[in-house]
DNA sequence: CGCGCCTTTGAAGGAGCTCAATTTAGGTGG
DNA sequence: CCACCTAAATTGAGCTCCTTCAAAGGCGCG
């Protein structure tokens, strides 16, 4: 068991190696063969852990790689003049970071890690040397772009369109379709994020998101225990959001 | 004078040539040298031209090419099972759409001219073909996706911590940076789209948004006649943007 | 085990919504 | 060119959902 589970935190131990990892079908390799991930592991040189409530990135810093999420979670947010603070999403194992920031080769937003977690140090300038060459790479990555803008369209819908509850109901069933995607139950998980941040992300004030989860617990929908949810009626989740209620 | 200001309607005419485009820096050929741009024409082949309330491409079709607005404005929407529309955005000159259909092959929204305008057809493969080749294309490129993903989160956060005179404010000082960057005036603009479009846009009923360009009104800020806008307090804006009135 | 942070719950207030009537602008046909 | 018509915008009044303010309870961590 010499070593077994307990990863020295050497810098010399940092090798990432995407040809090893368990989390390809979510990630950047993606879509890739065996010889296009290899040369893919040359490119993601390095690790970095991030302990929880530390940044990751902060808005203004220069920009100069993206990020995959190896283990843990994040939020993102944006921070306005007067202290307002908007979180613009939750990113989970497999997802990649950072992308804000090549338009102004600086970061627009922080990014803060929700518990302790560990990330893939992506070069910028080496990925798009790279997917110059690995058009299975470039396609990927263009992929993972625009699925970042239809996400963010779905926020703009939630904001824009939805009541409390549905917004609560639509990210309830999000981090649920997540977990699965992961292997993890969809039913029951644990939330790493305060119901502060939750009330951010939904624009909805931290009271307001707790009174909504005890209306899902006292009609059935949900069994919430702090942090601990657990989903006892995804169908009617769902048929709360395309339902406004007509009480 | 001979067919100067005067374009023949053709389908022979309709050769897009982004050598020959007063757009550039605005649009994808933005940091590109000559002969990189001369190469750019080969692949922006064709226009189309989109009559007013007409959908440039609608969710659900197969996407094939991203496009370049050369003339007119458009909007783009999420339409709900229920039938609530959510408006995602206002594009105009220079600006690109489209991009949501990369993730999936599929448009994921639809898009609607304001007015009578025409596009460039960029067809995407050709485009992925050409940044493999061309660098400064394809970091121009990467350079408009993470815009749009900036942007994004900035209309989350309007949604999700602004009031409604804050974000209408922050919509009028938008437009008119953007018209200001295509060389109009500031102040004065014409604004394409309807109360009910700027209401879905920024999460507010019409109703809100027409109470809200009156009291801009009564306060001096700006002087609004239908959808005439002339802006007569820029700084009165911003400062209402950062200080909500705590009244 | 105690302290602080997070969460829950209650009561009152307000920003924005709904419903409804009126005005205005732009397009159409006589 | 004017009258008509429809869609868009404005304005008012009452209501609702969410917020604000406040207090109490619970969990986790040092």
């Amino acid at each position: 068991m010499k070593g077994a589970s307990v990863v020295p935190i050497t810098v010399a131990g940092l090798k990432s190696a995407c040809s090893q990892c368990n989390l390809q079908e979510l990630c950047l390799p993606f879509g890739l063969d065996d010889s296009e991930i290899n040369r893919l592991d040359e490119l993601v040189a390095t690790r970095r852990k991030v302990k929880r409530q530390q940044h990751l990135y902060r808005a203004g810093e220069a920009f100069e790689a993206i990020y995959a999420i190896r283990t843990g979670s994040f939020k993102t947010d944006v921070i306005l003049e007067d202290g307002r603070e908007q979180v613009t999403g939750f990113q989970m194992t497999g997802e990649i970071l950072g992308l804000d920031g090549i338009s102004s080769e600086h970061h627009s937003c922080n990014a803060v890690a929700l518990e302790d977690s560990e990330v893939c140090i992506i070069p910028f300038a080496k990925l798009e040397e790279l997917s110059r060459e690995v058009e299975a790479l470039q396609h990927q990555f263009h992929k993972v772009m625009s699925r970042e803008i239809v996400r963010d369209h779905g926020v703009m819908m939630l904001l824009g369109s939805m009541r409390a509850e549905e917004r609560l109901a639509a990210f309830l069933l999000n981090m649920s379709q997540r977990f699965t995607a992961r292997g993890f139950s969809p039913a029951e998980f644990h939330l790493r994020m305060t119901r502060e941040e939750i009330g951010s992300y939904l624009g909805l004030k931290l009271e307001t998101v707790s009174r909504a989860f005890s209306r899902f617990q006292e009609d059935g929908l949900v069994s919430v225990q702090q942090k601990h949810i657990r989903i006892l009626d995804i169908p009617g989740l769902k048929k709360l959001m395309h339902h406004p209620q007509v009480t």
